[in-house]
DNA sequence: TCTGGGGTCCTAGGACCC
DNA sequence: TCTGGGGTCCTAGGACCC
């Protein structure tokens, strides 16, 4: 048996924000898009719970969350020292795991099983974890644990804000069969519709539901779906995560059929795909461009040139190509995006995936 | 209401090789 | 003459998560 932990941080670019910005603390704070006076373009990143109490929520449109508060703080991401910070929390939190994954800026899973005598005691752990994380980090967190990731993570949200909340094993099937579907972790809008036509609407409808009719509908995908819903999952701690990709993408300020304005933006995002793919001595083998239309419809491009690189001519010239000979020249260009994936270390510095493939 | 940017994983068809 | 099966890579798109 195992006891996992998912530990995530709570409005977390904003709380950081509050962090260097003391004086914004008790006021209603939002990270994300200028909002320009209501004709901004882009969404909230995250926002703290004085800016939700007036209805603003993350991923909203910004020219929304602007008419909600027109004199709510509204602040810029800054990814840099999100990410300082970020690195800081997560070495204090590995230090109360014997195996630890970070799922991302904010959040990770811990294994403690060895930490700990039993549930019971992995509440006062999991306050220990969080009191440090605290006082060392002025940062509040919420804490889900339970005995996988699935439910730690669904017991984590459940928690927050700034909570610690346990549920055993053997109270899985009763603490989800209440919930919404949608709040079943891989359930997203467009799952939820499909599901709710055919008469699934909470955790517990799918966790008794026939599992050959999900099979039917969704494939393996259908198996995961029902195993989730009664809380098992057997998803392994991964310590050592390589990344796959590396992209950046722009949203145009206005709607553009420019081909030299489309040209500047994909040299400037390779610029930075090739700043990134030398800090961390990677090199790839395949470039893709997305381009998302003013409808909203995307379409995505891609090439692999046959060889390895990092160099950012190659990482432009293969966009710039792919673009002439796929973009839909009548069409409005809302958005561009350039990812390389493929990607192997360089240099003599070898992954670990490297010497698994060997 | 009007919709960002960073990622991951899965599916599916076709090419190509043995 | 009419025809296999497995494996891998490439490309395009969809859904999801934070």
């Amino acid at each position: 048996m195992r006891i996992i932990m998912l530990i995530d941080m709570d409005y977390f670019f904003a709380a950081c924000e509050e962090l260097r910005h003391q004086e914004l603390k008790g006021k209603p704070l939002v990270v994300g898009a200028d909002p320009k006076e209501g004709r901004g373009r882009g969404v909230v990143m995250t926002c703290n719970y004085e800016a939700r109490k007036y209805g603003i929520r993350s991923g909203m449109p910004i020219s929304i969350a602007y008419g909600l508060k027109k004199d709510a703080e509204f602040l810029p991401a800054d990814f840099d020292y999100y990410e300082r910070e970020s690195r800081e929390v997560m070495r204090t939190i590995k230090g109360y795991a014997t195996r630890f994954e970070q799922v991302s800026i904010d959040e990770a899973f811990i294994d403690v099983t060895e930490k700990v005598l039993d549930y019971q005691d992995s509440l006062q752990y999991a306050k220990k974890i969080k009191d440090a994380v605290q006082r060392d980090h002025g940062l509040p967190c919420s804490i889900g644990i339970s005995g996988n990731k699935v439910l730690a993570k669904m017991a984590c949200e459940a928690a927050k804000p700034n909570g610690i909340k346990l549920v055993k094993p053997d109270e899985a099937l009763s603490f989800l069969a209440p919930l919404p579907i949608d709040r079943l972790y891989g359930v997203g809008s467009k799952t939820r519709e499909k599901l709710a036509s055919r008469g699934y609407r909470t955790i517990g409808d799918l966790a008794n539901a026939n599992p050959m009719n999900l099979i039917d509908m969704f494939g393996v995908f259908g198996t995961e779906l029902y195993n989730n819903a009664r809380g098992m999952d057997d998803d392994e701690i991964v310590e050592n995560y390589e990344i796959k990709s590396i992209g950046r993408e722009k949203t145009f300020e206005h709607d553009t059929f420019n081909r030299d304005v489309v040209v500047d933006a994909i040299k400037s995002i390779g610029a930075e795909i090739e700043e990134e793919l030398k800090r961390q001595a990677l090199s790839f083998k395949t470039v893709t461009l997305k381009i998302r239309y003013h409808n909203f419809e995307e379409h995505l491009k891609s090439r692999s040139i046959g060889h390895y690189s990092n160099d950012v001519e190659e990482i432009v010239s293969n966009a710039v190509r792919l673009y002439d000979m796929h973009a839909e020249k009548g069409e409005q260009i809302r958005k561009i995006g350039v990812r390389v994936s493929g990607l192997i270390g360089y240099k003599g510095q070898m992954r670990m995936s490297d010497f698994v493939k060997a």
